[in-house]
DNA sequence: ACTTCCGATCCTTGA
DNA sequence: TCAAGGATCGGAAGT
């Protein structure tokens, strides 16, 4: 459905080989077989969801519902209006391909995005249509809830969260710790433990 | 060795983190780490790999002794001297991701080749160093950082944590209480209750 | 994603 | 043993 005003319906209705369903979907813009699916971004767009980390909960949960995903970029991403390190840009291209293990690739257009996804649906339903998804990102998905709880807290960004539920295995647990506990996580001391115990506890007053 | 008169090779010398070793091997170009490879390829030589049908049988060879390889093309496909039919290009490139697996980038000349083969050889021998946060902007105010807190909690936006927040006054409350307990507050479904509980149970998986 | 900045943490010294 | 100093890590904000 979010797809509806982009050129690349209108060139893909042209095929007459392609079969268009829409639906509303949770993540990813083209599913193109049970087990393959495709987010098309405009560069100005991609370079938007590095700089708000959309991008960066977006994929994982992806890679948690299909084996194979492929993120197509429309346009020059070194040249958009936002001015982003291009540094940054490799980065996040590296990250998705070695970390993620997803593909990326560059179209000039709508047109080359329609006929890439043609192709690419065509490959993937007869191609490796039989193949199975083992869903195997799900404990990942499942693993970024309790991450994002806990950084809720001051004083605790991506690392240390990810220290506390290495040490008290639910942000429920943490939340519950005393501050002797809180004490035990290697790098809290006691003046950042006394933080994050107020802080849960902090009265309401409206 | 068959890099070795590639202007790649004098950008990535230049970097100071990259210690280059040079070895004959069997196939692919960079070896990144012990899982992944890349094999970079010109676009005028991909084009003919096409042709000649070279690469349909270079890349099922790297696959089989690499988890992940990466095809980084240098220079415009869709421009070289040969004759090819586009929809030929698409083919290709479509084979290469959805069937093989395998990941294909664009780059503009050797200088982003070599940015972006040092930065992928870092992820894949150390990671990404360090964790991304996935929030960002606290509050230090001490109301604020208790809503902060609940709105870290699935389905639960800036309004809901209020609600929260005046039926149970303190975050605390809110994470140990019951899913009846949850459902008392205006607006908070069974589902939603469910969900908010389970949330912060969820178990860390290393 | 990367960079820069800054404060907290830890690690070593040396009396 | 402990305090002061510096190296290091981690968080926050900005690109």
């Amino acid at each position: 459905m979010r797809e509806q005003r982009s050129r690349v319906i209108t060139y893909l209705r042209k095929e007459k080989s392609i079969s268009i369903e829409y639906t509303s979907l949770p993540s990813g813009d083209y599913v193109l077989s049970s087990s393959a699916v495709c987010e098309r971004k405009e560069a100005q767009d991609f370079v938007l969801s590095i700089l708000d980390r959309r991008i960066f909960s977006q994929v994982p949960k992806m890679k948690s519902e299909y084996e194979t995903v492929v993120v197509v970029i429309e346009g020059n991403i070194f040249k958009t209006r936002s001015a982003i390190e291009p540094a940054a840009l490799i980065g996040a291209l590296s990250w998705l391909i070695v970390l993620e293990g997803i593909s990326v690739i560059f179209t000039d257009g709508p047109a080359m995005t329609a006929a890439l996804i043609s192709t690419m649906a065509r490959h993937a339903q007869n191609g490796l249509g039989y193949t199975i998804s083992l869903r195997s990102g799900k404990p990942k998905d499942q693993n970024a809830i309790a991450q994002y709880l806990c950084e809720g807290l001051p004083a605790v960004g991506g690392a240390k969260a990810q220290d506390l539920l290495d040490h008290f295995k639910t942000a429920h647990a943490v939340f519950n710790a005393t501050v002797d506990q809180l004490c035990e996580v290697k790098g809290i001391s006691r003046q950042t433990a006394q933080k994050i115990y107020n802080a849960s506890r902090i009265q309401w007053r409206k």
